[in-house]
DNA sequence: GATGAATGAGCATTCATTCAT
DNA sequence: AATGAATGAATGCTCATTCAT
């Protein structure tokens, strides 16, 4: 937890540091983040760097408490673009949309999160062993309601979907940030928007083709 | 490429080196091993370090290549197990397995490529562009034939399928090799084997169950 | 151009470090100079000379223009000892005079010009190309005006002259600093202020005797 | 003192160790010179090396003695090419001529020379210190017999002028082998024996023009 | 509390020399 | 004696963290 020092900076400053911290850890795995890079970025001298955190780590926690905090109230701020109604697919999609939007609209942000799911299974575990299981869990209870309502096959094992729905989505987001990087022209967007459709399409109908089973 | 000087080791000695290898290269990204920690592993010194190869990169070329080899000779060894006959679902569920047969037999090679794909894209192209591409293409060529012949619905996005192919492919391996790591029993194999089948049942025939489209 | 944090320094302990590296590249070519030497020398830690300075060459090349520097401001106060009004032999024996006068005064600063020319064409072209241009032009002007006046034969090749000129300047100066080193007694200064002369004189009136030429 | 191993060794190895030692101790510095350059170029083992030799320094020795001989037998072959019969000033020109005349057919082995020179003082005295005696005394001797016979004038200092000869005949070497290199066409080598001439020529007459002496 | 300089452990790499075959 | 691999000391440089003002 960043020291009552770094609370007390005026938002401006704090803004700086955060800003550059993000940069920094979007661009490179954590191991490889330094504190000279950020605070040259920042503006701050050195020392105040440990005035204001325990060391990297410190104000990696606390740049991916902020970030998760930023991702929910997006969710919510953008609540209204969530099809609540239709089946599951359509819920789905829309869910690959506006979480999409959310990296379109915080690429910064986003990019924390792309490097994160790079890091050691072990780290990613040490450091935030919720993440995973509760990304996992929403979507596995959104199959099962699914299933029971016959929406989804009942054979279908519910672990392996859930785990690609999960991917598929990280995947979609890295792919954007990789190929566009920041948004340019509304085409890049509607391009993965469209991906995003096409995604969740393979995964509602398959591959198969009129060929019948053997 | 290592000098002459490693090659004419003895087998133990450079059989020592290059497990001590594998270990720092499949832990860290490249960028993060150390000479120090290789030759630490190997109990060689560190001046030998240098008589064997240019430096880290060499190193990791060699090994890269080394896997490679490994794996394509996996493949011609096992290659009776892949199923050429039935349609293309039968040949990629063949596929996976014997793929990931490939992992559980070889953990420590496996993790080097674990490790390459967390690299950054721009480290990834320019040490084996050709990789990602070769990938791709197999599966965009395997699913345009099947689309040919009938066995793929012919709306599908051939490169958003032949993406998550591939990205499901490495995402089994990676998850058996942070859940598993070493093979204990029989039975973390099946289940693994298992969970192949279930991803490729997942991509031929899709989520959707019996209720209407809208 | 070393950074802020060495001009920042206490006077005496930038001293300190200006005299560890003077003494340093004043006894090795640059090229076999030690950041090891000069930290151990001037008593700093290892890291603080990174802090001061980007590398060897940055320091090189400050304590370079420090020379440099150095020379002009005790030209600009012996100035006075320079003679202008005589012929062409008389202010060049001024200029040698107050050239090894500053090399007496100076021979630590000195010692680095010695350095300097000992080093491959190619360092010193690439370090400091102007300097021996200027020199040498410095000495075929002079030339060229004592030629026009009569003060110098109209069939001595101007080039030839210069550089004989500015080399006999450079020998005296490593005779003083070879045989002397340090001034001790006024005696040994006198021998060598009397040298330059007599090195003038013979440049001015060669060797020949009354005999006849053929 | 190179070993028995080094004397047995068949004429043509030999050669190739010598020619590449004078390489290596032509274009560096001593303290920069590698047995790693050495043994490559020559194609031995490193073993070798020090089956041969103590050290650097030992084959450095021996090659320079090497040198010695070799100017020696240069300048007893090409003898009659000394003038002898002339005043002093003839003399000292054919003597510089058939210098660089060894420099041109040697340049090998004339830039173990030129290396030489540009080593510390220390070094040079310690390694060598008859040489520089010894070309002084040559000098110092000519000129002496020649203020006896009215051929120099006898105002003028021996030891500076046997330093200005000394050091004159140097720097046309040295500035041949800056300059030229490998001799290519004729109308090179001709420039440099009549700059020979020419230096002759200004000790011999100095600058001085007809203006009136004070 | 803010600042930025001081510190030294850590790492890659080079190379002369020794050693084993 | 020939060979070339083994060795480890030496060195430049980086960087997190501590310290002094």
């Amino acid at each position: 937890m960043p020291r009552g020092t770094f609370h007390n900076l005026p938002p401006g400053k704090r803004a700086l540091i955060i800003e550059a911290a993000l940069r920094e850890f979007g661009s490179v795995p954590f191991s490889k983040a330094k504190v000279a890079n950020i605070v040259k970025e920042a503006g701050i001298p050195r020392g105040s760097f440990y005035q204001y955190f325990d060391d990297l780590m410190d104000l990696y926690r606390y740049l991916w408490d902020l970030a998760v905090q930023r991702k929910l109230e997006y969710m919510q701020q953008h609540g209204h673009r969530l099809v609540v109604s239709g089946d599951v697919f359509q819920r789905l999609r829309s869910l690959y949309r506006v979480g999409l939007q959310f990296v379109i609209d915080n690429p910064e942000w986003a990019r924390l999160g792309v490097q994160f799911y790079r890091e050691d299974h072990d780290f990613r575990i040490h450091f935030d062993g919720e993440l995973e299981r509760q990304g996992l869990a929403f979507y596995r209870t959104l199959l099962q309601e699914a299933q029971a309502v016959g929406e989804v096959r009942s054979t279908v094992s519910v672990t392996i979907a859930a785990t690609a729905l999960y991917q598929m989505n990280r995947l979609l987001v890295e792919e954007y940030l990789n190929d566009v990087g920041v948004p340019r022209w509304q085409d890049d967007m509607d391009k993965f928007l469209q991906r995003a459709d096409a995604m969740i399409d393979l995964l509602e109908n398959g591959l198969r083709g009129a060929t019948n089973h053997v």
